[in-house]
DNA sequence: TCTGGGGTCCTAGGACCC
DNA sequence: TCTGGGGTCCTAGGACCC
């Protein structure tokens, strides 16, 4: 038996915590650079607000209450995600975390009422973190999925909450949800199944495991599975160490100078290594690319890539650094207005299980490389942000993205504490 | 004027091995 | 006239998720 833990427009909720008088009115999170809307409370939905859509189209066509507009704040939403999921874990021995606002336990073998237990996780997470979730619960993830969409729609009885086992008529429950809207299936994969004359999730669950596998790959036919009641998709609570790390931004603006774009890939590539050393991995090889923006009908278009293979796995930002800048090196076009670069790390291994060199030219230096990164991560934690950096990430900051309705740091700057006045 | 940033899994096909 | 059988690994591309 499944929870799937979900919490409530989750970036929206974040900016409410430390702002209750919007409380009840309409509020919507940008991506960054401002772009595109990526999170809305329950009454921004409601004045029609779509998903992902540009803000500036979005923002031209708006009547009614006034929206409150935030930038994205990712110190934010990271850190109450990590509230969150600490409260919850009190509720079951495994959980897997699944994205930055949902999570699964693991309830088999629980005992009692789980509606009550649901509810008293969301009473939990609500009051000590600030944060609203719905709750599904089901025997596989898929209907946990959809028992927690009920839920947030507000099609349970038990409000927040909905266990799956307690519905009266599953059967017509699947019968009433498109395609579309099970997890896993989107655009492509529902014109596939509405063309095998599957109109619905019922017609999913109930049709032939072969058909499916026929039409749609194992990764059809496990969803037909799953909403039929067989779990094929197990708890995850021990995360996959990653494949491939990647750090990339738009720019704020267009950007021709080498200097800039160079100091933005330093930048990237030193932020992947922090990444890759909390992970315990090593990088075998990097990859810069760098292109124009892909809106822009009247310039020339540009999109280019260079992997520069490194002899020895490493984790020294040092060395990515100088790899992505070579590589930078093989694509940058003077005369071009790039838009967005980024650097990747496709090709993980696991540090302490590095394929060692047959004809080592270099010298291995671990150790010292170790102590290194380890006195720079800590100078960069907070509070001090970013105190250390390499040279050439300093010779340009126009790459920096626009975030004109940053909220404070709330919960990770001292400096942004929130103060609260007595009187 | 203005358009995000991460990831994963699966499959097919090519190249190669013995 | 006629040309095997069984594998692995890698990559690119498609599809999906939040």
């Amino acid at each position: 038996m499944f929870a799937l833990v979900d919490c409530n427009n989750f970036y929206a909720s974040c900016e409410r915590v430390f702002r209750p008088a919007l409380e009840g009115r309409p509020v919507v999170v940008l991506s960054n650079n401002d772009g595109c809307v990526v999170a809305r409370s329950a009454e921004a939905k409601a004045l029609g607000i779509p998903m992902g859509k540009p803000w500036f189209q979005v923002e031209r066509g708006l009547r009614g209450p006034p929206v409150a507009v935030f930038s994205s704040n990712y110190a934010l939403y990271g850190d109450l995600s990590r509230r969150v999921m600490q409260v919850l874990a009190d509720f079951g021995p495994r959980l897997e975390i699944y994205s930055i606002d949902e999570c699964f336990l693991d309830l088999s073998g629980v005992p009692g009422d789980r509606t009550a237990l649901g509810l008293e996780m969301a009473r939990r997470v609500k009051r000590w973190t600030g944060i609203p979730v719905s709750v599904g619960f089901a025997p596989t993830k898929t209907l946990a999925k959809v028992a927690n969409h009920m839920a947030k729609r507000g099609q349970s009885p038990a409000g927040p909450v909905l266990d799956w086992a307690r519905l009266p008529d599953p059967r017509a429950t699947l019968a009433a949800l498109a395609p579309e809207d099970v997890w896993g299936i989107a655009g492509r994969l529902g014109e596939r199944v509405r063309r095998l004359g599957l109109a619905s999730a019922l017609a999913l669950a109930e049709a032939d495991p072969r058909v499916l596998r026929q039409a749609g790959g194992v990764v059809l036919e496990r969803l037909g599975r799953e909403l039929g009641g067989t779990a094929c998709l197990a708890l995850e609570d021990v995360p996959p160490p990653r494949k491939q790390i990647m750090v990339s931004r738009t720019f704020g603006e267009r950007i021709g100078r080498a200097e800039d774009v160079q100091a933005a890939v330093a930048a990237f590539a030193a932020r992947a290594g922090e990444k890759l050393r909390c992970q315990r991995r090593r990088a075998r090889a990097v990859t810069t690319f760098l292109q124009t923006d892909p809106f822009d009908r009247e310039g020339p278009r540009y999109f280019n890539g260079a992997t520069i293979v490194l002899e020895r796995a490493t984790c020294d930002s040092g060395q990515l650094v100088r790899a992505a800048q070579q590589g930078l090196a093989h694509v940058f076009r003077p005369g071009l207005a790039y838009r967005k670069a980024g650097v990747l790390l496709p090709d993980l291994e696991s540090a302490g299980a590095e394929q060692g060199l047959l004809f080592s030219a270099a010298p291995a230096d671990d150790a010292r490389t170790a102590r290194l990164m380890e006195c720079l991560d800590r100078l960069n934690r907070a509070p001090a942000h970013r105190a250390v950096r390499y040279a050439s990430e300093l010779c340009g900051d126009a790459w920096r993205m626009r975030q004109r309705r940053k909220s404070p740091a709330y919960l990770t700057d001292w400096a942004e504490l929130p103060v609260a006045w007595a009187h």
